[in-house]
DNA sequence: TATTGTTATACTCTATAACTATA
DNA sequence: TATAGTTATAGAGTATAACAATA
């Protein structure tokens, strides 16, 4: 849907000057799996940020909205409309804080719970059809792997 | 820049419900090394879009701008404004080919030689940085899983 | 003073439809 | 009729500054 058509033999060279960095490939296999999980999704009602962000709350219930913002690595005031929006659909609930009236706690209701475990299950067939050209002992190396280089950047 | 802040242990297991996916580690990986590559290309006066239009141009010197398009998997309407400003900056040529004048053929100049070339430099040095974790042979690993995700993705 | 969440805003990236000029 | 490149436009995603309420 938007990655470039298919490579032919021919055409394959054609990208040498950038298929040597990492970068490149990541890239690239990043936008295929971003556009394959929105079509796995939009059935849903969900993109990728709003299921992202209702997996996290359902698997901590009572995060804090900016928590959540830091764990997600999204913008404090980009979470606003996400959460409204989840909010909206009767998915989250968002509680403020007795103890501290600034902060806003959030829970999955049983509606959200119902629809993020369908959610997975649909990313996890996503995830199968894009990644059965390795096995099983490949794919967690490739996210090992990726997890090692994330981990020695937020050292550095 | 951009990317969340460190995980300390206790923050490391929020991202629970969204580790186990490849896509996951793909999409913040790939962010970290956009961001990283962003700040090296900048003193350059390239983005990472900007710069591999460039070496695909040098890389193809003659390459049509639909198929510098398709190559680059960016969208027709998208790559305008982006020769827009390399032809401006001196950086390449655009000649109509005489026996189809629809078509634009590409090149790049002298000092648009000169710049890829540095470009290359940076962005190869961004690479051994960031990927220094892994040793050469987990590279090439990790590159050629990505590469045979695309392929199996593509002939599908 | 500092922090939580909000508003407003802007810039990049990506995508689609419709146009023009050539073929 | 089809193709190369263009214009216009719109939607995501991401980023920053400044504000109100609360601590």
């Amino acid at each position: 849907m938007s990655e470039a058509s298919g490579k032919s033999r021919k055409q394959a060279a054609l990208d040498a000057p950038l298929a040597r960095y990492a970068g490149y490939h990541l890239r690239r296999t990043t936008r295929l799996f971003l556009s394959d999980v929105a079509q796995v999704l939009k059935p849903l009602g969900l993109r990728m940020i709003t299921f992202s962000t209702l997996a996290t709350i359902s698997g901590a219930p009572g995060i804090r909205q900016s928590r959540l913002a830091s764990v997600l690595a999204v913008e404090k005031p980009n979470l606003v409309a996400i959460l409204e929006e989840l909010e909206g659909r009767g998915l989250i609930l968002r509680e403020r804080l007795e103890s501290d009236r600034r902060v806003y706690v959030l829970k999955t209701t049983a509606e959200g719970e119902a629809l993020v475990r369908q959610a997975h299950d649909a990313v996890e067939e996503h995830e199968e059809r894009l990644m059965s050209p390795l096995d099983e002992t490949e794919r967690r190396t490739l996210i090992e792997m990726l997890a090692k280089v994330r981990a020695a950047a937020s050292e550095g």
